[in-house]
DNA sequence: CATGAATGAGGTTTCATTCAT
DNA sequence: TATGAATGAAACCTCATTCAT
């Protein structure tokens, strides 16, 4: 990504400013309908401050979706965070739980990256596409674990995860359609059982 | 939707020809990409001709979306045509697998409709996100009858018609993720069993 | 102006018909915001049809403007016709009475004329301008027959000649702004008193 | 009228350049056959340039028009400027000279405007409208004073007012037919003698 | 002779990007 | 470093005219 200006830590500053701003004017009209002197305004800035520190509108789109990635990833770090001393039925159900209320917070610019991913240079799509790498992970580590002290048995841990991950994918991309049938915490009660059911070797019962 | 042809079979002729090229142009460079003159040279049509049949850029959208949903509804119908017959499980599974090998045929202009769709007028947006309806309607009446004779038991009848739909939706959008652990038989199979496993009062035997 | 039609008759025919029904659409819209499938429709002709007996659309705004012409041109005739045997302050009171009457009725296709005249071709422009000719010819050889009877007595015979024609147009141009401080009757009786002033020798008493 | 600009100033003068140039693009080439291209090569700017300053091809035409009503306003202003002074009848001679020799000066843009004003919005053609009312005004105001004085005895004060206006149109609008017979000041003088033939009590001898 | 579908040049307008200040 | 006026390519759309049926 092209910048003009030489300072890096103001080059830093500038992009996750522009990157904070941006985001909701995209959110409210789509990419291609945000013009550059609409984003400028939205960040307090000039159009030609904005080319100082970025090379090209997609640059711009670029930086929106990196910043709904980072605020993704820090959620998920969080959600998995203070999972390791309980027990593992517990672990999923607070993983999951902490997930998809995470993810509803952000829904808009998750539901803008699905959308305008497309848009982006390929190599850099990767990053985007990588992003489920972490939370499909940190739910293998927590299934392997359970199956180890013998709670869960699992044929195909890597499955599951994935599954686990569009469940929490799910409740954004089709929100309109489950907001009539049923509250968020009855989505996560219910998929949490669902998974449960699944990978349990026999029901579990709290203590 | 504006045309100045009278002639009314010819409308509904060009419109299907401007929806089946227009589709493969939007597919391939996205909606805004696209322009006019691209659109005309796929339909081997004169920009002119295209406004005859069509108002503006926007109505060539909807007649692709429709064109797609259109295409869903025949597979849909076909899904669940030779269902009747069978045992519950059977019924579900082989529903399930047609469902899946349906929507993977017609993944690309499912995946532009699902980007695309807000870009339309809310009223027209109405049909595309009533389309799993009909999916979400015909499991809930196999799982209906399936409970009925006693082989499903459900809590939720609906939830899990919207998961099934969910499920297969999700083949569309993170085919590219799942592509990498399984092939798409597997990703039926994983699917299918997963569900009968949550509602199938005992493990089924096929005979 | 070109026909493909051969059938001399028939290219009257029409040609009155088309300037007739176009009239109604220009005065309406305008030349240039008409368009011809709009004069086609108001013509109950098929756009190929106009084209057998007219070569541009510029042609059809040429047979508009004649149309409206020839209608003056009768009604002058007209306003004159019965003006011979009259004492000369009546004949020019009947005559101006009789012309701004004429034009009153006509005065969408005058003002329509008056705006777009100058698309027209140049030459085909002089049959426009030349119009006003009989209303002034009309009126020079009143008042001269005025003189000889030693009723009038005036100067500049032609000037005055062109201020009566002058006089009637104004009714149509300025119509907006006359008719909100006078009836068309007033407009008359102020004007033709105004001239009769101008011109008589003595004032008129009649008997 | 909508600017992209945030510098008044600039865009005050932008604007009467842009009114300056493209009057003389419209009086030459008419409102619908004059492009957006060609007025931005008359202003010496880019097309995008006057986009900055003016919302649509129809603002222009509403600042050209516009354009005309000052300058006309301004000659105005003068006619009746010098006129307090003198006798009724030098002061009617003198701002009907004044006036009709101005419109002479600026007869294109007349002509254009009463052309193409009723293309523009109604609200805004109220303006165009207007403009006569000051010259009307201002001879009414000339012509009761010398009915004060006892020079001139008008039944209608407003219809001579009126009137003389229209003298001042129509050389603009007939220039074309008076000029094949007189030159502007016998025009002058014809009707200014004419007018006061009509109101004065007695024939006023200058000493 | 009548029709109206097809054409494509040309219209207005937008907007990402540059660069003089 | 910051500004925002200027640029002009390219977008969508219209419509006078033609010509196969």
């Amino acid at each position: 990504m092209r910048a003009y200006s030489k300072d890096e830590k103001l080059i830093t500053t500038r992009r996750a400013h522009i990157a904070e701003c941006a985001s909701k004017v995209f959110i409210k009209k789509g990419y291609d309908a945000a013009n550059i002197p609409d984003i400028a305004k939205a960040c307090g800035m000039s159009v030609g401050s904005i080319y100082r520190y970025v090379g090209s509108k997609e640059d711009i789109l670029y930086l929106v979706i990196n910043h709904g990635i980072q605020r993704e990833k820090a959620f998920v770090r969080k959600a998995f965070h203070d999972t390791r001393s309980l027990h593992p039925v517990e672990a999923v159900k607070s993983a999951m739980s902490e997930l998809i209320k995470s993810v509803d917070e952000i829904r808009d610019i998750i539901m803008f990256s699905y959308r305008t991913m497309y848009l982006i240079h390929p190599s850099a799509r990767k990053d985007v596409l990588n992003t489920d790498k972490a939370i499909i992970n940190g739910f293998e580590k927590l299934l392997m674990s359970g199956c180890k002290k013998g709670v869960f048995e699992i044929d195909n841990i890597h499955m599951v995860a994935q599954t686990i991950d569009v469940i929490s994918q799910m409740w954004v991309i089709r929100r309109w359609a489950f907001r009539k049938i049923c509250t968020l915490n009855e989505y996560i009660d219910f998929n949490t059982n669902y998974i449960l059911k699944l990978i349990c070797k026999e029901p579990y019962k709290p203590t």
